[in-house]
Formats: structure tokens, C-alpha cells, sequence
DNA sequence: TTAGTGATATCC
DNA sequence: GATATCACTAAA
């Protein structure tokens, strides 16, 4: 199982190497849900216009300057859950954006198929019901522009901040 | 292509 | 208090 250090690190470094890890979810009644990531996003600080942490902290994107390990649950549109990972030290603002699984395209059917909601909000990675294991899988990885971001700059939108699993994604 | 959905941020 | 915005999806 991946540890909270794995994330104490650039997101950059870290959001390639969630490519095929897997994410478990174990369910109250003891049921266990696994997927293989094959699509995520960097979002790096607030620097970064593209992420929720360059306008300054708010209440709601508070969580990107926790602990890493930490995950972010997010509501978008005001029906999906989207679910991140806070890469970087505490008071650094950043994260990786688990965007889709092998299964299941799309951050918000992730979530879904997952049953991941706002209630795992600032919760741990591991401490909680989800966590992300390691089968020694190396898929290749293409990278990416990132997507939903036409609010950032330019600048930013161009940047190769997504990261896929080349075999698996469309 | 467009409507739906609701929390959050920003503007009175 | 009100409105505008949004890291999306499903239906058409």
C-alpha cells in the first residue's frame, strides 16, 4: 500500500506514478472495490492558474495545503465528486487529480464507481476506506495537456500536466 | 449541443 | 442576501 510519503513530493513527479497503481475501496459491509489508474492531473500551486489554489486559501481549497496523503474531494457542477490527492509538504498547495480508471472514464464516474464522496473530504489516504496499492505495474505513459481548464492562462493550459496510461486511454 | 445541479466565491 | 462560476455527464 502506497504511504503518505510517497506524496511528499512535486506533484509532478508523483502524478506520473499513480499510472497503474490501483486504487482500493473497502466498502462498510466488508466488500472490496479495485481500480487501475490510468489517467491523472498535476495541479501545481498557486502558481499554477489552473489549479483552485492560485487565487489564495479558501475554506474549500484549504485541504491542497494539508499533509500529503491527504485526499481532496471536491463537488463539481454540482453533481460530481472529484477525487485528488495533496502531493507536496503541508502549506505547499498541491495535487494530483485522479481522473479516470481503467473501467470507468471520466473523474466524476470514477467517483461514482468508487462511491467515493465528500464525506472522505481531508480524511487520509489508507486511514480512511480508500487507498492505493502497488502490483509492480509499469505501464508506458503519454503525456498530456490538461483538460476543463479554459479559466487558466494560456500559458498554463499548455502544459503537459496530464499524465496516462498510453495503452488505455482514448 | 445543451441542460442540469448545488457548493463556493464574489459581488452588491 | 444574490448571482455567477465551475477540474462534468447524460441525453439528444
Amino acid at each position: 500500500m502506497l504511504t503518505p510519503a510517497f506524496f511528499d513530493r512535486d506533484c509532478l513527479e508523483a502524478a506520473p506514478e499513480l499510472i497503474g497503481k490501483i486504487l482500493v475501496m473497502r466498502a462498510p459491509d466488508g466488500t472490496e472495490r479495485r481500480l487501475r489508474i490510468t489517467e491523472t492531473e498535476a495541479y501545481r500551486g498557486e502558481t499554477d492558474t489552473a489549479c483552485h489554489a492560485h487565487v489564495g486559501k479558501t475554506k474549500r481549497n484549504e485541504v491542497l495545503y494539508m499533509a500529503p496523503g491527504t485526499l481532496y474531494v471536491y463537488l463539481c457542477y454540482g453533481v460530481h465528486w472529484l477525487l485528488n490527492v495533496i502531493t507536496e509538504k503541508e502549506g505547499v498547495p498541491q495535487g494530483v487529480l485522479i481522473r479516470a480508471c481503467a473501467g470507468a472514464a471520466g473523474p466524476g464516474r470514477l467517483t461514482k464507481a468508487l462511491g467515493v464522496t465528500g464525506a472522505l473530504n481531508r480524511t487520509m489516504l489508507g486511514a480512511g476506506p480508500l487507498s492505493i496499492e502497488d502490483d509492480g505495474c509499469r505501464p508506458e505513459i503519454v503525456r498530456l495537456p490538461r483538460v476543463g481548464i479554459g479559466y487558466a492562462s494560456l500559458e498554463d493550459q499548455a502544459r503537459l500536466w496530464r499524465f496516462a496510461d498510453a495503452k488505455n486511454h482514448r
